[in-house]
DNA sequence: TTTTGAATCTAATCTAGATTCATAAATGTC
DNA sequence: GACATTTATGAATCTAGATTAGATTCAAAA
């Protein structure tokens, strides 16, 4: 997914087979993290599903930390960009539950279909090295301030019940989105099936009746 | 935490000393695994907080896999065992969406307040080894079923609003109190507040209006 | 006393991976 | 088609931790 990305019009071809290679180390590490967990991810694993050598990862990347490093960085903010770029697609006047509704789906999304990136962040979280969760800290706070605005503005619109610890409410809420990686599998149950019922559940659990 | 139970009243203090300290590992093994995860937990650091040398954690377990998967399977035994036996001292005819409120108080509390060992689990599980993994399945499909029932019976008695998906809605809900470790902490919010609100979002979240 | 076995310790050993390095292929350059 | 540079490799090396081996301590039994 996505190997090429960057320098799109200028230099014809310049290093393309290295950025190439790159990019399908990068993807291979998320994919390994994502399914294995950061225990259990070796540079060999992730050298073999990028179809090189144990040592080539090494060309590209000064340390496995670092690799690991550049993998969750890069999905906490690929799940943000993607929350917010759907976000910013909405009409303007959405009422502000239909906006969170739709920072639920995109939340899914991204943790579920598009990107190994996204869920290799949430499944390890929890178990970083201090230095690689200093890193983090900046960007997934980012993304946890976007939720706040989200929950903040439907509040002051009346559309959030009152009584409701709000900073309780939004981690319950992004834990049952969190958690979905460990539970849900394409093969016993639809994806669009488990966004409704997600929206659902935050639109009742938070809303005003 | 319940250093001594087994051998009540039979010899008079038979192998006290024994079993004192291997629950001293076992306790120092949980708490060490929900703090720093299943990746970071050294042998050593188990050993340290038991206040003992490595080693002798080999006098009471065959191999640190073993030990885990120990802490393991009693965590996600106190689990259910604390939400069964909240469930059973509530009064008969409790509305179902009052037993489902009070299993989600039960998980919380032994989750966040009353045992390392259940936190061990919820913040390791998708971390695991295929062995442990395997070892665990069948305790945690029980609990797992406790709360199939819960919902089922809720369905069925009216009490759950209609085109909700009961296995996503569940586990979307086991989600959010399972991540609960990953950002709650007592010094910034009582663990009663946490309850309230999550099972405010349950109620709303899943019931009738 | 002496003996014994449980409980621990210190001092190795062993091993899976991460990391390094000197060199081989490939690729592009003139 | 020889030269330079970029990529990638095989064959070491290094290291953190798990595990094992062999004392050592000590209380209680004999």
């Amino acid at each position: 997914m996505d190997t090429t990305s960057r320098n799109n019009m200028t230099k014809p071809v310049p290093e393309a087979k290295s950025a190439a290679t790159r990019d399908r180390i990068l993807g291979a590490a998320a994919r390994v993290l994502s399914l294995k967990g950061y225990a259990a991810t070796r540079l060999s694993d992730i050298a073999d599903l990028a179809g090189v050598r144990t040592p080539a990862v090494y060309y590209y990347f000064p340390s496995r930390e670092v690799l690991i490093t550049e993998v969750m960085v890069v999905g906490q903010l690929r799940l943000r960009e993607h929350v917010e770029t759907e976000l910013a697609a909405l009409p303007a006047g959405t009422p502000p539950m239909d906006r969170i509704c739709a920072a639920v789906k995109a939340h899914l999304q991204v943790e579920l279909d598009l990107s190994d990136f996204a869920t290799a962040v949430t499944r390890n979280s929890g178990q970083l090295p201090e230095e690689v969760r200093a890193r983090l800290r900046e960007e997934s706070g980012a993304y946890l301030a976007l939720w706040r605005d989200l929950l903040a503005t439907a509040k002051a619109a009346g559309a959030i019940r009152d009584g409701l610890d709000l900073r309780a409410a939004r981690m319950l809420v992004m834990g049952a989105l969190n958690w979905t990686p460990e539970w849900w599998n394409p093969r016993q149950g639809s994806l669009t099936g488990v966004i409704r019922t997600a929206q659902s559940l935050v639109r009742h659990g938070l809303g005003t009746p």
